[in-house]
DNA sequence: CCTACCGATCGGTAGG
DNA sequence: CCTACCGATCGGTAGG
């Protein structure tokens, strides 16, 4: 019954990532369905309503990936830990549809969802910021990150991140991969300890 | 007699750069310069016409920016270089309609324009890759950036300007300053010797 | 879930 | 530079 439903949001998840909201008609989403467009009207009130579902979806899929990380880490080993959520990061760049709807809404927002778009963002950079502060406390204890504050660890490993994100986009997965090391590694050295491991 | 001609191209950089391509509509192009929309086809043939001038005009001003910055630069500081690097980008993208359209078509480019725009990123990359080399290359004569691979230094530094980008975005701008300052602290320790100054 | 249709807007043209 | 208009397509509705 609603299984319909969940295929629009599938294909509509699809469509908004590869050529935006605006440049995806409802009638080419029905075509992939295999229905036509005023049956998607049973399911959702208008395209925007379409929209902020599969966000939302979205979302909810991003914060709890973050959260079973978390959980999976061991506390004595913060240097790993950052590792970790890097490579959850990069992993889910790579191979899931929603990393790429989510690129594109936070950096070229759709003009209707600006406002909601933005909410969501700061939530989410909430749940990573708590995760890395626990991670950089813990680091602290063991004398690692010496010369660097809470905020700069938590600014620099966004950074990174954001960078590795837009990067996503540019290069083939070769590169990209060539690329991703080679930030990894300025980037570890820069919250070492200058006096060295 | 071409000053309607400029101002066209001056306003659809900046609607194609805030709203995308797709998303502009030669209607409101024309609006905004207080002509009507078919006048518009007395100075381009069509509208992927105008998107392409404005698009060669772009990629001319950047790269002529970042060849005058690295005229001005003083081949004895690499680090200093890398940074007038690092300020120059941040500066442009804080100031200029350029770089917000540039961003955009790099990663999300209107299909018509998928080669050409390809071609230009290519080519302006290896502008700023050559010069990134030649900062390099001066620091590794004076001993800096131990441990770090040419390709290393050019890809971390990439990074780090991407990940700035994205994140002019989401913050207000004193915020987005700490944020700048972080990364970029973590960036240069990071290429910095482990042995220290 | 469908067919048939709506007003609005798109890029672009004719003709002056 | 304009007015007037084109076929196509958009999101959305009526009615069954």
């Amino acid at each position: 019954m609603n299984d319909n439903k969940q295929r629009i949001k599938n294909v509509a998840l699809d469509y908004f990532g590869q050529k935006g909201y605006e440049d995806t008609s409802l009638a080419e989403i029905a075509k992939e369905v295999g229905i036509k467009k005023p049956s998607i009207y049973n399911h959702f009130r208008s395209k925007e309503d379409l929209f902020v579902e599969v966000l939302e979806d979205l979302i909810a899929s991003e914060v709890t990936a973050y959260r079973l990380t978390e959980g999976k880490m061991n506390h004595q080993e913060p240097l790993l830990n950052i590792r970790k959520l890097f490579d959850l990061f990069c992993h889910r760049l790579m191979t899931t549809k929603e990393a790429l709807l989510w690129k594109r809404v936070t950096f070229f927002p759709p003009e209707p969802f600006k406002d909601l778009i933005q909410e969501h963002f700061i939530h989410f950079e909430k749940v990573t910021t708590s995760i890395l502060v626990s991670v950089f406390r813990e680091g602290v204890k063991q004398s690692l990150f010496q010369g660097i504050t809470e905020d700069e660890f938590v600014a620099s490993f966004l950074c990174l991140v954001d960078g590795v994100f837009l990067e996503h986009h540019y290069y083939t997965k070769e590169i990209f991969e060539q690329r991703i090391q080679s930030a990894w590694k300025v980037y570890e050295r820069g919250v070492s300890s200058y006096k060295g491991e």
